[in-house]
DNA sequence: CTGTTAGCGCCTTCAT
DNA sequence: ATGAAGGCGCTAACAG
């Protein structure tokens, strides 16, 4: 393994000006900063990680923690949050460590390890919710983290879509492109502040428009009140779905009911394949990469971007697209 | 922060011996252990991974390598391999370290880094493909890794489900159970290996059932041969599908041309809520989970456990079940 | 069985 | 602008 004394020596300088270099000392002259570097260059030079962090007291790595149970964690986005909070911290030579335990007290107990004996600094939370006893243990010591959704105390930093705007963009889409007259928002019983905010979206240009529209909660536990909804209502043509899945389940039961007619549908996600439906299915994509990447700038906002120093949050854009795949 | 030699001054021994002691190293008495170990324990003395990590000369973390490409990594089953690593490292005092990328030189970059700046020794490869950049170079380094599922060289270590058993299952489920006379295979284009392997399984029990069955592939660009196909076999009753989105797709297909006609599936992963289908749908549960934690049992073997040691590979179990659920 | 000493690779104070 | 020296926390060789 070649160190920074190897360089040192090459350059003939000592080793704390070979690191001060490497560093970008402001005490060094430019002109050995240009020399050493290069040497280390050549020699093909890297820094030991552990080395680094121990005397900075401070790991490379960047904590990402997944919500406790499998609900919510079966989405296949989290890989494309994962990939593109990746691609960020690689250029800063930072990995990613992950967090992820089906209990709150295996979990935090996971990141309080990270902390103390990792000296890992920076967290990353794929969920927000109240009381996160996670959230509350990383304010208390100081730690900067980004929570993706909404924040759930007013000074976290938070990367999130604009869900009131993509809950427009749906019910636009549904009522102009598709002429659907009577709507329905289709949402879990969780009640997601994701989907109250999809929600007033929804109401906002039902009222404009002037047409006649309700809401629905479909989840695995209430299929009959589902049922009898649909069965009140057979004037429905058409729904905006909180995610694509619950989309596809309500046109199910719809199907189950009124077999000839057909349905209009906008879900969010872009969970599936076009071809795996026959209807009109249309998906917002909120981009779950760009999200990773915009968490990791916000993350590392106080050592760069000075105009981003202020935020506390950025906000990713969506698209609602026709065609759906993988 | 509270040292080693904290403990140590306070024991009334040397550093070394209170490293020693609590490493359990077999030259110091059991009484000092005890001792040293209560003392540790009472002071709340954590080791500062960092440093232990630069004497080691290796880090305590696992590097997981996610496949490149979406395609196979929207699988959402990918969280819950995460969580069954994890849930094992945690007992060995190791974290969870991720590689992901969008392109083999990214990923392999990435490898790479984790093992000369990370002193990475350990890790997981969440695929497994041929003339595998990332293989050659851990080979290469002779660093220890298991892939999950069939591994493209003999030597190798790895952990999978038994495919043929589960075609057989599958199969099995179909004809005897929802009494299927003419069952088809649905795969992707792929050729993936387990779906070669739950083909032979398919293929073992339709023979000894005296059955007709077919196979046919399902894809996203070949859909006018995917009707061709079922038009020309209205015999279908049931299908046997390599996952359970494509079963979905191909009963959507199905249901195009034969509105009235209902088909019964069996598919893998369990990746849909039972509400989500009306027809007769079930699902193998191949148990992502155990896969994770099997994965870290073999990766640590030749530090551990005697009897697998001389294995190079560790099975998973499956289950047919008939509720399909989140 | 235990203590002393040295060193892992890097950074940083203190000199010059 | 650069060097020398010491230390981060832990482990291991060497000595007794």
């Amino acid at each position: 393994m070649i160190t920074i004394r190897d360089i040192a020596k090459r350059a003939g300088v000592s080793a704390s000006t070979a690191s001060r270099a490497l560093n970008n000392n402001s005490r060094i002259s430019e002109a050995t900063i240009k020399k050493v570097k290069k040497i280390a260059d050549e020699m093909g030079y890297l820094p030991d990680y552990n080395a680094k962090n121990l005397t900075n007291g401070e790991a490379n790595a960047v904590g990402v923690v997944f919500p406790v149970g499998s609900e919510t964690a079966s989405n296949p986005f989290f890989i494309n949050i994962l990939s593109g909070i990746n691609s960020e911290l690689v250029k800063r030579q930072y990995s990613l460590s992950v967090a992820i335990a089906n209990t709150d007290e295996a979990l935090l107990e996971n990141v309080r390890s990270m902390v103390v004996q990792g000296k890992i600094k920076r967290f990353i939370l794929l969920y927000s919710k109240f009381n996160d006893a996670i959230s509350e243990f990383l304010r208390e010591n100081k730690l900067r983290f980004v929570v993706i959704g909404q924040p759930t105390s007013s000074n976290d930093f938070y990367v999130d879509n604009n869900n009131v705007e993509a809950g427009i963009t749906a019910t636009d889409f549904l009522l102009k492109k598709l002429h659907v007259k009577f709507p329905i928002f289709v949402e879990s019983s969780n009640d997601w502040t994701y989907e109250q905010q999809r929600y007033q979206g929804f109401k906002k240009i039902s009222n404009e428009s002037l047409v006649d529209f309700d809401n629905v909660q479909v989840s695995s536990d209430n299929v009959e009140e589902i049922e009898k909804f649909i069965f009140e209502h057979p004037q429905i043509d058409g729904i905006v779905a909180t995610d694509d899945f619950r989309g596809l389940r309500f046109l199910n039961y719809f199907k189950k009911i009124y077999p000839k007619k057909s349905l209009s549908i906008v879900g969010f996600n872009k969970s599936f394949p076009a071809s795996l439906v026959q209807d009109n299915f249309h998906s917002i994509d909120v981009f779950p990469d760009q999200m990773g990447i915009k968490t990791v700038i916000l993350l590392f906002s106080d050592r760069e971007n000075q105009e981003i120093n202020i935020k506390k949050h950025l906000i990713v854009s969506h698209k609602i697209s026709d065609e759906i795949g993988f």
